[in-house]
DNA sequence: ACTTTATGGGACGAAACGTCCCATAAAGTT
DNA sequence: AACTTTATGGGACGTTTCGTCCCATAAAGT
């Protein structure tokens, strides 16, 4: 579906680079504050004032605006491990959080439910994910770990903060799941733990909220 | 916005409840095939045999119906819980896998993304995902722990395998989640030399809100 | 100065939108 | 059974948006 512009001479004439930013921008926008089927070739060209005509020259699919304003942008940000392996995720997890709570992670919203029914959007998808993972990678430097299933563990629980419990992610659920990572990866018996022996070394007043 | 079926009397005239029926389940249909630009009172029509001018009557605004569409399944599987909790939590994540492999998940991504610009919609997720977490909680049946964060630790590495990674969920990954779970729960955090002064490592959150 | 080209503006038919009215058939009522 | 109620079906309508086309123009490259 079109290397962002097919057929152009990218690079050259300035008016290219300036309407795509300007018709990338307001896709995002709306994207945003009214969905993917406010993304239409008229209310871009009313939002941005580039004519109806050159939206459909330049994406002769309106899919396409979407598609390219939601693959733009590139958060590759670079990380470099200290020795505590613990504080290192813990930083790690930060950043994602405030990455989650940026703007643009509707967006992100946009490319999970997108990706259902897109093959392009889903490889876009994975690939964000891969990245993600060698960035983790990175900072665990244990050879023989699964990162993908690491990657899982580490990020899916804020992951499933963020966007189905819709609440907030708090400092002490990013180091419960540093921690609880650490202790499985420690101890690698998985052979049967026997739980329920001594319910009680944890107790804390626990209301659990709930009101059937 | 409209619960279900506003000024009509449910229930009593048959004809109600076929009509409603078969708008909802085209609605569907169409929410995971093309998404919800697809899903207009036009296309309704057609795939139903229900009239234009009766859909409108029915759903003055046409995005009631996306609503109400995903909004109906109801999977609330009740769980009773054996002796043994590991096990347990491995079938609860085994039937959450089937869910999320099943036809109906194109719609939670519909809902993820909603969610983001409705808030009847975010309620909605909220609620499913409190549901969810009551299930879990008395398969857990440790009062001092926070349902939430744990909820967040395992059913989160599910979510992003599926959405994120979009990668078979195995199942060494349901007992590697399991297993870190457990492991965390039971031991108390031995790698955390700094954090001190805190026996019970959850049952920080307090659960606020309760209910709105 | 000259050529190339990306854009702007307007026109066009087709399609979908949202609203309205009225006939009809299916349901409930006596 | 006749009668009443009402949810639906089938249009018509003006409006808006869609996608496509052509041509003039201004900005960029030569």
């Amino acid at each position: 579906m079109s290397d962002s512009t097919d057929g152009i001479r990218e690079g050259t004439d300035p008016r290219i680079a300036s309407t795509r930013r300007q018709v990338l921008d307001a896709a995002r926008k709306l994207l945003l504050e009214e969905g993917q089927e406010a993304v239409t070739p008229t209310r871009l060209a009313e939002l941005t004032g580039v004519s109806r005509s050159t939206i459909y020259r330049r994406w002769p699919d309106p899919d396409d605006v979407i598609f390219e304003a939601i693959a733009d942008d590139t958060d590759a940000s670079p990380f470099t491990p200290s020795g505590d392996t613990r504080q290192d995720l813990i930083r790690y997890l930060e950043v994602l959080r405030q990455g989650l709570q940026a703007f643009h992670t509707g967006l992100l919203a946009t490319r999970i439910d997108r990706a259902e029914r897109d093959p392009e959007t889903a490889q876009m998808l994975h690939t964000v994910a891969e990245n993600r993972r060698d960035l983790m990678a990175n900072l665990l430097q244990h050879p023989g770990d699964d990162f993908d299933a690491a990657q899982a563990l580490i990020v899916g629980p804020l992951m499933y903060q963020r966007f189905l419990a819709r609440e907030e992610i708090t400092d002490e659920l990013i180091e419960l799941v540093v921690d609880s990572y650490m202790h499985s990866r420690d101890s690698p018996d998985r052979t049967n733990p026997q739980a329920g022996a001594s319910p009680d070394h944890v107790t804390v007043a626990a209301d659990k909220g709930a009101n059937e």
